[in-house]
DNA sequence: TTTATTTTATGAGCGCGCTCATTTTACCGC
DNA sequence: GCGGTAAAATGAGCGCGCTCATAAAATAAA
């Protein structure tokens, strides 16, 4: 019974939209595996030949959305510094972001748990890998010799903290959360910039 | 049937001592609430006469560790600068949680994850809200003005960035957690000298 | 076409955290 | 002592995420 791909990929979506829906409807956790596998008219079974685990269905809908916000950023105009462009960057995310915004508990359980470092389970790793390396070009591009791994770690626990203010910030606008990127943002290039000449 | 404050207490710590015993051997999530209440000489339901949930059973565990940290630290000489005192602070509490540290991905679930904001659920907020307090005190007493809620959202991102980086830090020491402790200090503090002045 | 082989789908079943109707226990006034 | 009463203990049971022996389906070999 070989199936081709796009079939499989056809299930495969057929499964996140069907999430998508009921994680909606009743929230994460509320959302059942089992209901999932109906509304995607699959066995229960079946769903686990296609995700791991049901926080991986919900990784895969914050993956697609991740990678459409890196397209989106990707082909907007280059930000005078460092500051504003990586501002850019996560803005660009929170937009895409948007929809997921109150099932972000279930991503950061383990997907963007800050404790995502050495575990090397799969998808929450590369998440987390991908916007680094983002991170990463584009502070180079802005003339930074290289980024510590120590200073990828602090980046990456303002990063988180943002990401879970925002999953509960009910302000119109998000303008609390803008506020606190930005001024997390700028302390975190001016401590580069300051650290960039010492050794280490 | 009535049953004074101290045999309640001593059912409590019972539990957790059982607790402790079978998370050290097989880990947070192996341990089984069944295990822990025959351990603990009790059936499984009234268990959780004691404790609402498996997790604030570790929560329990944590609280107490903090809160030792607290007495010790607060019995210690001084520090010159705000800085220093934190780094204190934060380094007494690694050195309570210490037997804990493998069992920190238990608590990152809700207690300690940066999302325990808003969400107001009871043992997560407290621990939260005790640290957050002294640090808002050992500011106030260097002169600084007061910190804003957002820098206090800073200060808590990088907070937990530091302990999950600890949780799984396998250097004999624990020297990279300090080091991640320190810069991370160091940016913290020299950002709010540098907004101390500046309108919010 | 028939048989063998491999891939995919299936759902009964497992052990988990946790609940709740029921039973047991400790204390009161008499 | 002895019912009456309220607090606390109990464990069968629930629904969950997830597994795995088995069945079904698709291809390859004959």
């Amino acid at each position: 019974m070989r199936i081709t791909a796009q079939e499989k990929d056809a299930t495969r979506q057929r499964i996140v939209e069907a999430a998508r829906a009921l994680f909606r409807q009743h929230g994460f956790e509320a959302a059942t595996t089992r209901q999932i596998a109906r509304a995607a008219g699959i066995a229960t079974g079946t769903l686990f030949n296609y995700f791991p685990n049901k926080e991986d269905i919900l990784g895969q809908m914050a993956g697609q959305a991740f990678a459409q916000a890196r397209a989106v950023f990707a082909k907007q105009v280059v930000a005078a510094d460092l500051e504003e462009e990586l501002f850019a960057l996560v803005a660009a995310e929170l937009r895409q972001l948007k929809p997921l915004r109150k099932l972000m508990d279930g991503l950061f359980e383990t997907v963007l748990c800050p404790l995502a470092t050495a575990r090397g389970d799969g998808a929450e790793v590369s998440l987390r890998v991908a916007h680094l390396e983002i991170v990463d070009s584009i502070a180079r591009k802005h003339g930074l010799p290289e980024i510590s791994p120590l200073a990828l770690q602090i980046y990456w626990a303002l990063y988180t903290g943002v990401l879970s203010f925002w999953a509960s910030d009910t302000s119109s606008k998000q303008e609390e959360t803008l506020a606190l990127l930005d001024q997390s943002l700028h302390m975190f290039s001016a401590w580069l910039r300051g650290t960039a000449g010492t050794p280490q």
